[in-house]
DNA sequence: TCTCCTTTGAAGGTG
DNA sequence: CACCTTCAAAGGAGA
């Protein structure tokens, strides 16, 4: 769109995340007040990539690996950086200028997949801030929905990586920052407060013309967030949890991604009920993602939506309508969690799991299914190209 | 039971 | 380099 392209260049791929979203000619809220043009959240937006960029080499997890020693003083570069950002940033979750690091920044188990090495090994360690805790820290999708009683600490350098055999070093002391959001990223704050009702003048916060109850018992007082993050006494260090970027080998995730590659010969398949299934690594959460994990919740409460793919739409539009500074802060988080996860799996490609169901025991069955699915798809956007066409 | 839907962004692949 | 494809989350709907 115009606005950025007057940007000159500066894009993190991301381009048309600013494009105004205009639809049923709901919004020309432009945030008159808002200080900032568009040129800036861009401006901002590169330099977060450029700072990514610095970091991670651009070659192997060879070299990947030697910088983790160098990201620890991460924290106090990312300082230096969101000092820029939050001077621009007016009550935002950045204010918090006096977290000495960022707060799930690095934490190193917390990524651990299962290992047959250890039953707990994917559990991840956490210290809760009952206080003052980052409202950032609320975004993090890694939360902790199952709780084990396996010790805080554990065995860092196991393998996790079972196919890469990576030796990491892990540093502990970065092992309280992670904390815990229940049922997904929680409680971004006041500040992060809807802003829909302007939003979308005329039109239900839902972004619907449709009838409905804005009175709903839960929803004011879900904007506040009661429900907790703080899990556990305050300072304790509860035990560990489950990276959700690890889909544990049961559920749902398991059965569509791993199991999808079950057909196998019998006598494999005995042979792999004997070894621990091998933990799909999820790919981290852009930051599209992490906003919408964050207020799913909140949306269904407000629309008494339930269908995803209606929520997606509301929250595709509200984000379209954030402002710069709170888009920008979910490009700063998302932008750590792909560091974090760059961290954690220095070997680890996107592309792993674009065939996740065949790797590993990578049946003939799944193959066929992923290609399948690749097929309909293409040929579903043939069909609609070819109506377009008409 | 499985896949689709729906969104944005990141990343990998291809020409 | 531009473009295309896939996958992240989520849960109801429909095949």
């Amino acid at each position: 769109m115009p606005q950025l392209s007057s940007g000159g260049g500066d894009d993190l791929g991301a381009n048309d995340e600013m494009i105004a979203f205009k639809d049923e000619g709901e919004q020309e809220e432009k945030i008159p007040e808002n200080a900032f043009t568009e040129r800036d959240l861009a401006d901002l937006k590169s330099s977060l990539v450029n700072e990514s960029e610095i970091n991670q080499s651009p070659s192997a997890a060879a070299v990947r690996r030697g910088q983790q020693g160098e990201q620890r003083g991460y924290a106090e570069k990312h300082r230096e950086h969101l000092d820029g950002v939050s001077k621009q940033q007016d009550g935002g979750m950045y204010k918090a200028a006096g977290y000495p690091t960022y707060p799930f920044l690095m934490l190193p188990d917390a990524y651990l997949p299962n290992s047959s090495v250890s039953p707990s090994s994917n559990k991840v360690s956490v210290v809760q801030q009952s206080h003052g805790m980052h409202p950032l820290t609320s975004l993090l999708p890694y939360s902790n929905e199952h709780f084990s009683p396996s010790p805080p600490h554990l065995p860092l350098d196991i393998d996790m990586s079972q196919k890469t055999g990576v030796h990491r070093h892990q540093s502990q002391d970065l092992s309280g920052y992670y904390s815990l959001s229940s049922g997904g990223v929680g409680q971004i704050a006041p500040s992060m407060s809807w802003q829909s009702q302007s939003v979308y003048p005329g039109l239900s916060p839902c972004g619907f013309r449709q009838t409905y109850s804005s009175n709903l018992p839960g929803a004011s007082s879900y904007s506040r967030f009661p429900h907790s993050l703080m899990l556990g006494p305050s300072g304790m260090h509860p035990t560990g949890i489950p990276h959700p970027a690890i889909v544990p080998p049961t559920g749902k995730q398991e059965h569509e991604q791993y199991d999808r590659g079950m057909y196998v010969k019998p006598q494999v398949e005995a042979k792999r009920e004997k070894e621990p299934k091998k933990p799909v690594i999820k790919k981290p959460l852009n930051a599209f993602m992490l906003y919408m994990k964050e207020m799913r919740a909140k949306v269904i409460a407000e629309c008494t939506l339930k269908e995803s793919a209606a929520i997606n739409q509301i929250l595709g539009r509200r984000w379209h309508a954030l402002s710069r500074e709170e888009q920008a802060k979910y490009y700063e988080l998302a932008r750590k969690e792909r560091q974090l996860h760059m961290q954690l799996y220095p070997t680890w490609s996107a592309r792993d799991n674009y065939e996740a169901g065949l790797s590993g025991v990578a049946g003939e069955k799944s193959k066929a299914d992923w290609g399948k699915k690749k097929r309909r798809k293409r040929e579903k956007q043939q069909d609609s190209s070819a109506d377009n066409s008409l």
